[in-house]
DNA sequence: TGACAGTTTGAATACGTAGTTATTATGGTG
DNA sequence: CACCATAATAACTACGTATTCAAACTGTCA
């Protein structure tokens, strides 16, 4: 049914080696021989067998990533992955998970399919899931997971250091109390935004505590902000743990009547597009996508790969929205 | 290096062909046979091959994408896609295109894989491109993409009707004026919501000149604000083509000073999340992707698809936000 | 002309699995 | 106990390609 090689190579009056070497290696195959095959090819409408290569090669050219099926932020990294592959002639192939019980499946469907690599996404994979896939022949890289810190290849924004630059500059525009609005507590991210704003907060002697919205969504955000509302001491400035949060937090403080920034300073995590929308210009820690995916195909792709600094964590930038700008209020 | 079917039966005591049974189809092997096998293969670290599996069995249980990169609106058909692929133990691949241009080469690798199924995204795929890939054995399904009418099966929303609901629930509060900002004019979803939102407005005696944004993203609504807002006779009511275009028509009319909906009614079209965020509150014609996405796995993966049959319209609801409702305003 | 290096091509093989056919073991029946 | 039907397993092959190895061919130079 399916035009092969085989049959290329009868029409061109050649062999099956010939063909395969025409499209692969072409500088071995003679220039008129080139042009025999591919005229023969085009006109049986010839198109070689990625599965078959790969078989034989033992390469695929497609990379994995296993993800949360609903993120704002994940969505944005795997458009930037799948581009970047996409210019190398690779495929990316998903692995979408539900909920952190559902992970285990995900990687169960990955080890059939023999991948170039893999991106593990998601601060709620477990440490145990991480080292599992510890295999030979498969390069794993972390992506913005600091919990994999000394067992997998890591590549993360400096989630301590952005957490600082926001706290400080939120403190600059003189608060008297603060809350972190976290996604979920026992994310890493989550957790190391929180230590870094936080401990910059307490030098400046401003009190952080720390809210858990129970999710990564705009509506963890947005209920997250009724228990603020709610609280005996409203703070003058709440951090989200994350873009998608902190917009819900936004909406949700002003359909609770208060004014951002005017009565409640607001600051974010990522750098969404969403954050940079008009209608909130959020203050947030631009996380450098392109450089993430880049330093992260480097890992897998790279075989000269320096296993002994397995670590990358680059800094993002911070970009000054006007839901922390005072005197606008 | 890498444990094959091989390595386990020998390890059993078994032939190749019986491990291969007890992973495919294991009620053809004896109990007792079975546990020995899985045993051995736990104990060897086995992993079936899927890349082997596919060469032989002719399916890949991969169903590729090719859909635009950046769009918030396929961001989320390609959440829900691959979220009930994974279900079935089926897996997405990606082929991304940053303009219309590049189509062809994403169509290049997609014919490399041996897909099970293919689903064409964006209505800037060209109707030649439509065509070339109806090739034998790969089952393609355009989505959302009236152009492909009569060229392939097609699922899809019913733009016109959601159209014309949409633009009947504007007249009704009231409206003298009214403009539609579609996306790109090219593109067929933007024609048909157009004429059916036109038609639906001129039967009220309303006039509805077409604007085009330019672009299929926020930033496009945005700018198409200004030029709304600069124009001699400022409509009642804007319609636009999509979400992610009014959502940036919503914050350009309000950064140029009108109030939404006080002065100017907004309307946009799929039913994003970020529509319904308390800060837009978009009244919108939200469109069933569970049901657009079992359509199309329907087609791709149902041996009895009727080819009679080849269009699946459905349905949108109108989802009535804030930004139409007059009386607030 | 003959030998030789370099280029080009063909035959054969392996990648790891699933299905087909052939063979052996099992159990029931007269 | 012979016989047959059925279950269970083994041997073998094909899927479509890339690569190794050997063979054939090219042109060069003594």
């Amino acid at each position: 049914m399916r035009v092969t090689s085989h049959d290329v190579a009868a029409e061109a009056g050649v062999s099956q080696a010939t063909v395969a070497r025409v499209f692969s290696s072409p500088d071995k195959v003679a220039l008129a021989t080139q042009k025999r095959v591919r005229e023969a090819a085009a006109k049986l409408g010839y198109v070689p067998n990625a599965i078959a290569r790969s078989l034989k090669s033992q390469r695929t050219d497609i990379v994995g990533a296993v993800v949360p099926a609903k993120s704002e932020y994940w969505q944005d990294v795997l458009t930037a992955l799948s581009r970047r592959l996409a210019e190398q002639g690779k495929q990316l192939l998903l692995f979408p998970f539900a909920d952190a019980d559902h992970v285990e499946e995900a990687l169960d469907s990955v080890e059939q399919y023999r991948l170039d690599g893999l991106v593990l996404a998601s601060s709620t994979i477990r440490p145990e899931h991480l080292v599992r896939m510890r295999r030979p022949g498969l390069r794993v890289v972390a992506f913005n997971q600091p919990a994999a810190s000394g067992l997998l290849p890591l590549v993360m924004v400096d989630n301590d250091a952005g957490a600082r630059d926001l706290a400080e500059h939120v403190a600059a525009q003189g608060i008297g109390t603060a809350a972190f609005v976290g996604t979920v507590a026992s994310a890493s991210t989550d957790q190391i935004r929180y230590r870094g704003a936080a401990s910059a907060l307490a030098d400046r002697g401003i009190a952080c505590p720390y809210v858990e919205a129970g999710g990564f969504s705009y509506d963890a955000g947005y209920k997250a902000a009724a228990r603020i509302l709610d609280g005996a001491d409203r703070p003058d400035a709440v951090m989200g743990g994350s873009d998608e949060v902190a917009l819900g937090l936004i909406d949700g403080l002003r359909t609770g009547g208060l004014d951002v920034p005017g009565d409640v300073l607001v600051t974010g995590f990522d750098g969404l597009p969403q954050a940079s929308w008009a209608g909130y210009d959020l203050t947030t820690l631009v996380q450098p996508i392109d450089v993430l995916v880049d330093a992260t195909l480097a890992i897998i792709f790279d075989d000269a790969w320096d296993a002994t600094q397995p670590e990358r964590i680059v800094p993002g930038t911070l970009r000054e929205g006007k839901t922390t700008r005072r005197g606008n209020g």
